[in-house]
DNA sequence: TCCTTTTAAATTGTGTGCTATTTATAAAGA
DNA sequence: TCTTTATAAATAGCACACAATTTAAAAGGA
């Protein structure tokens, strides 16, 4: 028989193993985000910018579920190491222009074995990490509602 | 056909959408927990609390995959509340017992509704919440090899 | 018993991540 | 045009989360 607070254990909650599982694959990649010295977050943010190559703080938050008060710090040291750019846009001087340099180009060579390593970390067959994948994003886009 | 550097995109990859989902969900939790004065953290804490009742920290932290560094503030500021005490275990002073107080108990009345409340926002089918559950559990225990 | 090793928490320092506020710029309206 | 409103980043303050180190206590071995 179901008890009046079983909702409210761990193990019968959806949010409790989404939130462990980030935190936990996040960890994996350290070892390989830590050669080419960045962070999980310094890294998404490259991600899309090796995909992009530029783009306003605005959008790519919306990219990366981030805001610009998450972002701002990131993007300053992403610019220390000279990984990308940050400049006004002529247009509107609002937007903060966000643009990869030679140096970020060259780190995604560096990077590309990462994907494949950390798949290794996960024992997944391809039907599950599909269903997963698919679960996810329905999931994700539930919650932006 | 595939390119060199496909694995490197954003929607590519399992991980992003899984720290963006766990992210997307806490937020759904805030109003709700800031009604009964807990953060997310706070609130995994006194969910085993609810359950086990006590426990010392090592253990505590291998039930919800956090170390002394994050729960010694953590449970600091659950003292502060009342919620829960904190005392060194009589037979090995290397242990601290954490166990709930009578506030404590009281506050899960105040939480019950909760879960029910989060469901809401997540619009999976039974059998996709079921089946996400069992993957993610499934990718949480490869992660903890 | 004394010394070494192990273990559990706490501490330190860095990096997010979020809410709320502030600043600067642009747009819209009287 | 002048004022109000809206928008984009930046800033401030708080709370994790983690790696690395330190502290205190217990266990194990010569």
């Amino acid at each position: 028989m179901t008890k009046k607070y079983d909702a409210l254990k761990l193990e019968n909650q959806i949010c409790f193993p989404l939130y462990a599982c980030a935190k936990e694959i996040v960890r994996k990649y350290k070892p390989f985000l830590d050669e080419i010295d960045l962070t999980y977050t310094q890294y998404i943010t490259m991600m899309v910018l090796w995909d992009k190559k530029q783009m306003n703080v605005k959008t790519l938050g919306e990219y990366l579920y981030l805001d610009s008060g998450t972002l701002t710090p990131v993007l300053k040291k992403l610019e220390a190491k000279n990984f990308i750019r940050r400049s006004r846009d002529k247009e509107d001087e609002r937007n903060l222009c966000v643009s990869i340099t030679d140096e970020g180009e060259m780190l995604k060579e560096k990077a590309a074995g990462i994907p494949d390593k950390i798949s290794h970390c996960v024992n997944l067959t391809k039907e599950e990490a599909e269903q997963l994948y698919t679960l996810l994003y329905k999931t994700l886009g539930d919650l932006s509602q």
